[in-house]
RNA sequence: GGUCCGUUCGUCUAGGGGUUAGGACACGUCCCUUUCACGGAUGAAACACGGGUUCGAUUCCCGUACGGACUACCA
């Protein structure tokens, strides 16, 4: 039997989930689906200090929204519970355990004062600190201490770190699955810290541990975790497992999109567009927009985060999500980073907007609207706006008399022809009982042939008088909205105010 | 500084030893239209540089340049 597909979105919760993090997740659930396999959702919550109160929620509403569903974790449960690192320190404390007993790993007791020293010592004469090979024989730990003074330190509850005793001279290599092999040499890696001194594991233990027992085959995440992937290879084969370790995968980084360097959420601020799905209000005060509450939609956002870095090789620019699982592949997710470009999220919006349909559009938009005419609403708005809500301000705006008019327009267009067709226009108006865009139309035609006046003459005027600008969607169409009442009372306060 | 990764139009990208280097966004022009949008058509726009390998390189190899990530008891 071949082995499931099974592969894991691990965020931490230390803010509101990042769109960078979003796609990953998304990465991740496409070849889940594709392949068949289970999308596990594991929180990495081993950094007390940086928890923020709401963020798991938050990944979690984010997910549900754009219809990223998690087969197994946090939220759902599983055979591998807890899936929360918190919840499972007992579980790393013993793997730990083992990697001591091995002499796999040792204790140090190095305060980070002492580290900070000596960093900053190494660095006044030109070179950087690395803890390992070379430097561990002269540091404070369980190999340069005698067992007896080891145990007395911890006897008395001195802090501590374990620390993974990293092969002075090793090749690493690994294959990745978007980047190919990448060789590394262990003199080049630091005796990492697997256990810090409040007895949490750090991301480098935590993640191996429950990757290999949660049987996690596709390790798939972003670019920045590629210097550390050849110490995780390390952790693999100091517990014996390099014969399971699952297959990598790095993902190229969404860069800002100017400049160069990794989207954040600065970069979001000063362009004013989001760059986190849902909008985040934190309890400390903290705020940000978030694509939901801007008027993307979900397939929006699917599609556009989809291409920023993978593409499916034809020129189909449209993707469902059900059409993205298809098509997707590993193979052809780019190396390289890429940039954010609103513009093109906008795009998809106006594409997705309009496959939605008039009813659906109505019934979420124009609630303030009886069907019928809120339909008329969205037929005459859905072409022209990006998002949604748009069409609920002009939607407004129709029923607002104009206060002022263009200027420009008022010159080029308002003259004795106009002023005369509309005025007979209006009065023929009174008497029109059908008011809809069709009669209203034929109203005019014969208003103004009678009069001898072009149609051409007139339109942008009559436009004016009712709107008080000089461009918009079908003017019999706003006209029939208005309603009769409506435009009569603005035909004749621009007659008398221009 | 060190380690690792990357480099096709402004942007997202397709392609790949011989192509008019294709598409999309944005931009220009034209058409449609009562205007503005939509839509349609069309235009401008790219293989970072230098060496190899080869009959031939944008494609393969090596350098250089440039960019990025990482370099915590953070993930």
């Amino acid at each position: 039997m071949s082995q499931q597909v099974r592969v894991r979105f691990a965020p931490s919760p230390t803010g509101p989930l990042h769109i960078g993090g979003v796609r990953t997740a998304l990465y991740n659930y496409l070849l889940a689906r594709k392949l068949g396999g289970k999308m596990l959702l594991r929180i990495e919550d081993t950094d007390q200090n940086r928890f923020v109160q709401g963020a798991e929620e938050y990944i979690l509403s984010s997910l549900q929204w754009l219809g990223i569903e998690i087969d197994e974790g946090v939220g759902v449960g599983g055979p591998h519970a807890p899936y929360r690192q918190s919840e499972r320190s007992a579980i790393y404390q013993q793997y730990a355990q083992q990697l001591l007993n091995e002499g796999k790993a040792y204790y140090a007791f190095d305060t980070s004062e002492e580290l900070d020293a000596m960093r900053q010592n190494f660095e006044s004469q030109g070179s950087a600190f690395q803890y390992n090979a070379l430097t561990r024989t002269r540091l404070k730990n369980s190999l340069t201490l005698s067992a007896e003074e080891v145990q007395a330190k911890l006897a008395a509850g001195e802090p501590y770190v374990i620390r993974l005793k990293v092969p002075a001279k090793e090749e690493i290599r690994f294959k990745d699955l978007i980047r190919d092999w990448v060789h590394v040499h262990s003199s080049t890696i630091d005796d990492k810290v697997l256990m810090k001194s409040d007895g949490l594991p750090t991301y480098h233990l935590a993640n191996v541990v429950d990757d290999h027992l949660m049987e996690i085959t596709h390790v798939i995440r972003g670019e920045e975790w590629l210097p550390s992937a050849p110490l995780h290879v390390l952790l693999y084969r100091a517990f014996g497992w390099e014969a399971t370790m699952p297959q990598f995968a790095h993902l190229p980084l969404l860069l800002k999109p100017e400049g160069n360097g990794k989207l954040s959420k600065r970069d979001a601020e000063l362009g004013g567009f989001p760059v986190f799905p849902l909008a985040w209000n934190a309890p400390d005060g903290t705020k940000a927009i978030g694509f939901r509450e801007e008027g993307y939609l979900k397939e929006t956002l699917i599609n556009f985060l989809a291409f920023l870095g993978w593409n499916p090789g034809t020129e189909q620019e449209m993707f469902s999500m059900e059409a993205l699982v298809t098509a997707f592949s590993l193979e052809k997710i780019n190396k390289s980073g890429a940039k954010f470009d609103i513009q093109k999220a906008k795009w998809y919006n106006e594409q997705y907007l309009r496959l939605r349909s008039d009813e659906s559009l109505a019934a979420e938009f124009l609630t303030a609207y009886e069907s019928d005419k809120a339909l008329k609403i969205v037929r005459l708005f859905k072409e022209r706006v990006t998002f949604p809500q748009q069409i609920t301000t002009e939607a407004q705006a129709l029923f607002v008399a104009p206060e002022s008019y263009d200027a420009a327009v008022v010159a080029a267009k308002w003259n004795d022809d106009a002023k005369k067709g509309i005025a007979a226009f209006k009065e023929a108006l009174v008497s029109l009982d059908d008011f809809s865009a069709d009669a209203i139309k034929h109203t005019l035609a014969d208003t103004l042939t009678s009069l001898g006046i072009k149609m051409g003459k007139v339109m942008q005027a009559l436009r004016l008088a009712v709107t008080g600008v000089g461009a918009g969607p079908d003017l019999m169409l706003m006209m029939e909205i208005i309603g009769k009442e409506g435009v009569i009372a603005r035909l004749d306060k621009a007659l008398q105010t221009l």
